[in-house]
DNA sequence: CGATTTATTGAATCGACTCAATTGATGTGG
DNA sequence: CCACATCAATTGAGTCGATTCAATAAATCG
């Protein structure tokens, strides 16, 4: 679908056989989730590869005792927990942020994808990839950035990713994330995540209100949270691969 | 090699012509490294995927004012990086922590594994989600647990990595990574690893002196990290593409 | 519209940090 | 093989970033 196209865009060429299938893929098998409800739970076996159409969800684990970090954002055209056929268990849940739209897409996609659409196959590696790397950006980022650099860091990332998407319109979007989602993926309590929002407002480097986001100067968001754009890949890596048409 | 092999055991047996194609790729183009340098460094052209034969070594991702975090520990059997000739640059460094011997497995070594030997791009792919769920215990682990618990868990995890790998005897094993790369692991301050490792102690969890860790009771550290293994996906999971032999 | 969720504020506390000094290992060259 | 240099581990004291608890204000929703 259009947004997983226009991320895979970023990387590599496509021809029009390639977004055809991958179109196809996306109008097969849809389903639809209500907002804060769990898709999948830790435990279950896995039962499908999901690409998100519309709307917001996040990977999280939770610990006994109730303490819950989300490690992950999925965003439309994102896919979640590629190959995972594999495994026997969740080793985490998935919940919905907004109401989402997700596409399953079959272990036979795949199969076809690799033996028929090698442009395909590569882009959806570099997905996978971006995906590791921005897992270990949020290692880097809890482990030795503070509250207002960590903060910087994740909306600059997410407004990042959006515009890949084609999510945004000039410097704004939407997010529905409320303050209490921050704090469960940046590590921070609640009101140290209204604190630090706060700061960021007094320096005037977003404008965050109801659920829609402002950045009137991404540059300087980026570096009040020491981006390094660097492990999105999104330089048109691929392009010796491009489609010629 | 024995290491890798014996890891991915755990997942699936291999035939003998599995397990002879391992041996053979692993003693191919064999580098060895001092301790304490960099085999690759961010922003250059990942080079090769490499399999650590011994010692161990570690990822890391720098600030430009210093803060270094380890994102992940090698150990003997691991392999770092599968799939990266697709990115241009490297978006962090990969170092030493003892001398290390490495066998770079070449492009045409994956491209006959994924033709011919199933049952390993198979093992290969479990390998690579379970790095991913790793990558995300330690987000929760850096978000979510105290001093006490997050230096109990990467405890466990590494005494149980390398008991997956064979390289435990009973409950200890050898244990080369100073406070610092604790420290920079796990998000802490050197001091306070150090007191951390001293309550550990205290409470008879640990026994760690000179490069040597002794674990007198796995559960008991396991427990003081709320550690839960399902992430590690060890529990022979693949076996229904097992060897016949 | 009232009910519930989300956001905001203040005050007190605490976990972890910094700085600085000391002790103990490890290793190397003469 | 000792002497010195270096690196790693330990300890104490003071501080600070972020937390908890608790109350209030503002949105949002049925």
């Amino acid at each position: 679908m259009g947004h997983l196209i226009r991320k895979l865009e970023h990387f590599v060429r496509l021809s029009s056989a390639d977004r055809a299938i991958l179109d196809r893929a996306a109008t097969d098998r849809v389903r639809n989730f209500a907002p804060r409800i769990d898709i999948a739970r830790e435990g279950e076996k896995p039962q499908s590869v999901s690409l998100i159409l519309a709307g917001w969800a996040c990977r999280y684990k939770q610990l006994e005792d109730g303490r819950r970090q989300i490690v992950s954002f999925f965003l439309p055209g994102d896919i979640c927990d590629l190959n995972v056929f594999i495994l026997r268990e969740m080793d985490h849940s998935i919940g919905t942020i907004t109401s989402v739209t997700i596409a399953d897409l079959s272990r036979e996609f795949f199969v076809e994808i690799n033996a028929c659409y090698p442009r395909i196959a590569t882009a959806l590696a570099w997905e996978s990839l971006v995906n590791s790397a921005i897992q270990r950006e949020w290692t880097m980022s809890l482990g030795q950035r503070t509250a207002y650099e960590r903060m910087a860091h994740l909306l600059s990332e997410i407004f990042i990713r959006l515009r890949l998407a084609g999510l945004t319109r000039d410097d704004g979007c939407e997010f529905p994330l409320t303050q209490s989602d921050l704090a469960d993926a940046t590590g921070l309590s609640k009101v140290h995540v209204n604190r630090t929002l706060q700061e960021l407002r007094s320096a005037e480097l977003i404008i965050l209100k109801g659920k829609s986001l402002t950045v009137p100067s991404l540059e300087r968001l980026m570096n009040a949270g020491l981006f390094n754009a660097n492990y999105l890949h999104m330089d048109h890596e691929g392009r010796q691969l491009d489609a010629n048409e």
